[in-house]
DNA sequence: ACGAGACTACCAACTAGTAGGTAGATTATG
DNA sequence: CATAATCTACCTACTAGTTGGTAGTCTCGT
């Protein structure tokens, strides 16, 4: 069923991890080539620019989390352990560093500075995010299972804010619990009846 | 009293603008020595390397909050104002879109690729900033002027958390007003008594 | 006369991207 | 079945332009 071993999914894979380390500025294709052993040129043939990859990279990374948040919210019904299992997604993340950033949390702080046909891509995902979040608040809050104080487009919003701001603390003091610390009290926050 | 025209002010105003634009990574030597009307060669006397000039560019960067937070503790006292006072600083900051972004959110989110010089400069900024934070939060909250269910600590690390992540959301949106948006109801649940 | 601050003129290394070619697999056709 | 045409995936070698940085010179105010 798994897919054989695939160059232009190696150089995404690798892609990603450069931008997650430093951005769309912070990597070269030199770079990529160097890490799974194939010449620059190459990289062209899958890829004919750096924005044509990096579009690609980020178009599939939206793809992965409609998917993954409807997988998700398949298993886990409930508004409030739907929340607490997203951020302990990034909790685990980050702290196995196996993806120590968000992709498009990344590309979003250089945005003026992107390619606009990347630009467009972060924006999706931003709104994908926010209006996922936005619903399950808005179920949570109906059936009495969150705790909200303004509208829950307003409470999704503040709460992606966080979950984003948080990764950025754990990065900047280099402490990967960092983000687990901050995000307790947010949840607890927005879940009634826990202390 | 204000200091004459000075080229390495200069250089260090257009370097932040670039760096609050595109990070580390998003600027050169001869994109500062453009705007500012100068060759290239010229910014190198004045700092030697671009490592230099970032450095002081941030380092300076923290040295100007420090004592903007020591005057800003003059001129307002009470904890709950003193927050709504900082969030309405970068509110107006990001609308009027003279500082769209925080100089060391950017540089941490790509801290991972940056020069350790740099890094080292950041991570300063966020461990003042974080306790300041939890110095007005502590005193808020023994005061009973502010309502808390975490460690002043925690608190103020999940404020800073939502401070960084609405700039994100707003730069990711372009909407500037979505900044205030989210740190309204972030000010709400700290600050008991207002609906 | 001296130093600060600017200049011209470089440099090696790196950037994304192109040109042209090769080996091997796949597909179409007589 | 054979063979010709095409396609995929890679290669070497190159381009024009940019990167941070250096060396040496000119100019101007004190």
């Amino acid at each position: 069923m798994n897919k054989p071993s695939n160059t232009a999914d190696d150089i995404l894979a690798a892609g990603r991890r450069f931008i997650v380390a430093g951005g769309y500025n912070g990597f070269s294709y030199a770079d990529i080539a160097e890490v799974i052993g194939i010449r620059k040129a190459s990289i062209h043939h899958h890829f004919p620019s750096k924005v044509d990859l990096v579009q690609t990279l980020v178009r599939r990374y939206l793809e992965d989390a409609v998917t993954g948040m409807a997988e998700l919210e398949r298993n886990v019904p409930e508004p409030p352990e739907l929340l607490r299992t997203y951020a302990g997604f990034w909790a685990r993340c980050i702290e196995d560093a196996s993806r120590p950033f968000c992709v498009c949390a990344m590309l979003a702080s250089e945005l003026p500075a992107l390619p606009p046909e990347v630009a467009v891509e972060v924006r999706a995902y931003f709104q994908f995010l926010s209006g996922w979040l936005t619903g399950v608040i808005e179920r949570g809050a109906g059936q009495g299972a969150l705790t909200i104080s303004a509208a829950p487009r307003v409470e999704a919003e503040a709460f992606m804010a966080t979950v984003h701001g948080a990764m950025l603390s754990a990065r900047a003091y280099g402490d990967t619990a960092a983000f687990a610390t901050i995000m307790t009290p947010t949840l607890q926050k927005l879940i009634p009846g826990i202390q």
